[in-house]
DNA sequence: TGATTAAATTGACAAATATCAAGTTTATAA
DNA sequence: TTATAAACTTGATATTTGTCAATTTAATCA
């Protein structure tokens, strides 16, 4: 099988790749000037040369399938990951065996920022599709953002940006009634997709609704209820993962959404577009 | 009066503080040796002259009156602060004018790194009770790191720290019962106390009810209810803000915490102890 | 393809929590 | 200190959401 053969090209930094046709194609696809990672160095003036330090250190891994795990929960911390397209979700283990999802991961999204702190990954991560993702080595990523600086500036906005966020899902989790979380859920996963370029107004959920509801911490029912409320209410159209949003500012009404984060959200949008 | 003149004084680094009895005390009292931002430097083996540059970036405020205002919503960053003793919290502007709690800080904790990404701070923060604050300028503390690489190691791991943290509390808030979110909530400040050494099993909340009610998606009356219902059964002697927590164990059960957590925390308790 | 399994929806009911209202205790300020 | 306001507690009721059960629809695999 070639498949083996692959996996190690690609897993190889593009140096010497101009051999395999497959392998040039995936190397010139994902340059860091393509990548979503260019939120780590391009707005930030790095120049070819120091662009180019940073694109040696990453590490193209080999596409993820269907409920492939990523890492797994208390697997030893070294790199952080780019998702470059698909998605995944992170979960941790309950009391009761259970998974409860923390988190879901587009394309341009990071991974694995919880786990420097203690070395060690404190939630899995597992594909909702297929999906290919970056890898950065940790402690290269560091000793190269000891020499850029700007680098270490888009580093620590980068986990900013994370910590903000979180925070943002925080105001989503804590209040709100299921209606509010669903809403404002959908509002978020829109958002993100717009500021990848994708479209804001349809998209498809990769994740099941079980997913959505463990994350939201409602049951799957409710959720269901909720998506069928919506649609008689003509909010949205949904046929199974398929999402169209019909009237945004409805959906703004109905999350609770404030006028501060449509600012700041907005803002950012220009940033990236 | 006095105040303005401690006001300068105290603002000022620890240079030539040695005229004034009050202001010596104080600055003494804050070396960075002793204060928790030791976090930053110390477990990394970072030596006297390097630990004076930290020192002489670090202003120490002058303390808060409860109820003031550390920082408002989107008032420029920067700076981060650590608490150096008392508690505050940061909250956001909801939709309908009220105000949501998005997190409660207790001496040695970080406030601030959510508003590096924008340059802006997305919460307002107010203190709880009197409370001081040291306040790192950020862009000196990023210079500084630049030149430490032990410095840079320790932000990035206390950014990760607060990420890793926060997604705890969303696995609080997102799912759980009435009972297990106020349950956790009280086994969390009960580990933070713990991990600044003071008392994990006898403390006092300096957030009122309706803080915690608002933090933790809950009516006023659902808190208060809980509280009763945890002294009726013996796990917990709570008198207002003074609380004693009796059966840690049955909090455990009611907050659905899982080994990882519980092995997790253990774990960073000792680092710190 | 058809058979089997998984995911999603819907309804009926029970349990949990919010809301409203009243009363009590504590804190604050004149 | 007393007056006033704020914080907290408790009870009654209404609403929301979870649970259980049945059904429909879609996805997977031989």
């Amino acid at each position: 099988m070639s498949e083996t053969e692959l996996d190690l090209e690609v897993k190889t930094p593009r140096k010497k790749t101009r051999q395999n046709k497959i392998v040039d194609i995936l190397a010139t696809k994902v340059a860091c000037k393509e990548c979503s990672l260019h939120q780590l160095c391009l707005p930030s003036s790095i120049d070819g040369s120091d662009l180019e330090k940073l694109d040696n250190i990453i590490e193209r891994k080999r596409p993820l399938k269907r409920n492939d795990h990523l890492f797994q929960v208390g697997s030893q911390f070294t790199s952080i990951y780019v998702v470059r397209s698909g998605s995944l979700k992170t979960y941790s283990p309950t009391v009761d065996g259970q998974e409860q999802v923390t988190g879901f991961h587009l394309p341009g999204e990071l991974l694995g920022l919880d786990a420097i702190g203690k070395g060690m990954h404190p939630c899995a991560a597992k594909a909702l599709e297929t999906t290919s993702v970056c890898e950065v080595p940790f402690e290269n990523l560091e000793f190269l953002a000891q020499e850029l600086p700007t680098l270490q500036h888009q580093l620590l906005r980068l986990m900013s940006k994370e910590i903000f966020d979180d925070q943002e899902l925080m105001l989503l989790l804590g209040k709100k009634t299921a209606e509010a979380r669903l809403s404002a859920f959908l509002l978020s996963i829109s958002l993100r997709f717009k500021q990848r370029g994708f479209s804001s107004s349809e998209f498809y959920l990769s994740m099941s609704r079980n997913d959505i509801a463990n994350y939201l911490g409602l049951a799957v029912e409710t959720v269901s209820r909720m998506f069928t409320r919506f649609q008689e209410d003509g909010i949205i159209d949904a046929e199974r993962k398929h999402i169209v949003i019909n009237d945004r500012e409805a959906m703004q009404q109905i999350a609770g959404i404030n006028e501060c984060c449509e600012d700041i959200a907005a803002e950012e949008t220009q940033k990236t577009l």
